[in-house]
DNA sequence: CAGGTTTATCGTAGATTGACGATACACGAT
DNA sequence: ATCGTGTATCGTCAATCTACGATAAACCTG
């Protein structure tokens, strides 16, 4: 992956400018893999089957499947799920516990917590 | 703002390809809302404090104020904040039932609802 | 090994993002 | 009215995203 979260610039001109904390990148991360429409609904349609080839993932949406495998490769690179090679096709399955991390971290958003 | 979720193409060639439902364009855009660090950190400091002047929120971050009025300004398109004028000053909150919200949806995601 | 299937990657095009400085706008105070 | 402050918007640039077709890679089957 090339950098998918952009870097801060300007080193602090002269204030003590805050920086976003570890938790507020990790929440982007995580909330710029559900950022698509595609992508909730790949993760929506993996979350409700457990499983799902890659081949029934395509065959479920409206778009080509290159297009449906660079989704994949995001939803995977944002650790929402996980791809297991099984002979010529790849089965995919939610990543256990990125729901509840990301609900975590939500409501570490939401409770006041510094967010390095 | 000039469309933002971007568009299926392709008309269902021959399977019943469903396009991504109301509920994944949903997640998708309050998604969109936190899926970067500064705009996670800026909703983080709403939550925290209930409300803030634009200016106080410029000065918390190493952006331009441009900049920070951008990320505001999708805040504020994606749902999550809401601001009101104050004489010269806007002062921006995070908007009541936001956050419930989403997290409703994530559950649907997670409950095997169906996304349309 | 040849052939078919399944998935990932490449290369490309067009839009959009994120960042900035400069500028315009709105308002309160002098 | 004019000045100064606080914000939003404009214009721009480089980088990234999304989508696609084409192609490669990996794997069973015959």
């Amino acid at each position: 992956m090339t950098e998918r979260i952009r870097l801060m610039k300007r080193p602090a001109p002269g204030k003590a400018r805050r920086a976003p904390g570890k938790a507020d990148e990790e929440v982007a991360a995580l909330a710029w893999g559900l950022a698509h429409p595609a992508r909730a609904a790949i993760l929506r349609m993996l979350l409700d089957r457990g499983e799902c080839i890659c081949g029934a993932i395509v065959d479920s949406m409206p778009l080509a499947q290159a297009t449906v495998s660079q989704h994949l490769k995001v939803l995977q690179e944002t650790g929402w799920i996980e791809g297991e090679i099984d002979g010529p096709r790849v089965c995919y399955c939610p990543t256990a516990g990125a729901m509840t991390r990301f609900k975590e971290l939500l409501k570490g958003l939401d409770t006041g917590e510094r967010g390095s």
